[in-house]
DNA sequence: CAGATTCACAACCATTTGGTTGCATATTAA
DNA sequence: TTAATATGCAACCAAATGGTTGTGAATCTG
């Protein structure tokens, strides 16, 4: 159904805002942009646990902004580019809202849906 | 101290990825945007209680990123433009920081993952 | 093989979040 | 003045968050 989708992508929206709503995660993501990391590289950065790291990592990658792959006995976290550019896009179009620059869209996710109780 | 601006930036940050991690703000944020609105008039487009509604408005309010007013017995919810207009730079700078290192990655990214480049 | 490294995961804890109901207060309308 | 409207706010609750410690399994390395 048409509801369970939107539900979908909000919830998406929701996990990518959330994720980036934490200093240390969003540092993580800047991080392994800049070049993928193991999870104890990263953890070395803050003061916290490696298991608190591990889980602002598990966090990020619900989100869908990061992905592990194997090496050896590492992990190696990186960027998911097209998550990323989903997000920024996103960003984007909040930006567009915020500016006014949307009167036409205002017909398109205006008055009608966003109303609607499903949630 | 630096540090403590920074914290502080930092937790403002927080703040507003925080209020837009949640569908129904997110919502409010862009009707209010459309045009100021009394907190009732938010509730009633919502399958929630009043005062649930009452807190997301406070947790925009704590954002900074929407602000009422009074008008006789009804507050109205409006949205402060100056700080969403911060919103907006922030993300913009992280769409600049997110591209920027996408863009600088793809020049390296042809090349082995062995290259350390020192940081 | 033995030890060190790297990670996963469970259990626990305190705090925050997102919701509820109930009651108090201020303002408007009749 | 009384009733209806609009809001504020406290108390409570369940679940999620963000942290900890501890245990165990893989994977190098000497």
């Amino acid at each position: 159904m048409v509801v369970n989708l939107l539900a979908d992508a909000e919830a998406e929206v929701d996990r990518i805002f959330q994720a980036l709503a934490d200093a240390t995660r969003r540092d993580i993501v800047r991080r392994v942009i800049g070049r993928e990391q193991n999870v104890t590289d990263l953890a070395d950065r803050y003061a916290m646990s490696f298991a608190a790291v591990q889980k602002h990592v598990a966090v990020l990658q619900r989100s869908g902004l990061v992905a592990k792959r194997r090496r050896g006995r590492e992990q190696l976290v990186g960027p998911v580019l097209d998550a990323i550019d989903r997000a920024r896009t996103l960003l984007d179009e909040y930006e567009a809202l915020w500016r006014g620059r949307i009167d036409r869209m205002d017909a398109i996710l205006g008055e009608a849906e966003g109303s609607e109780a499903g949630r």
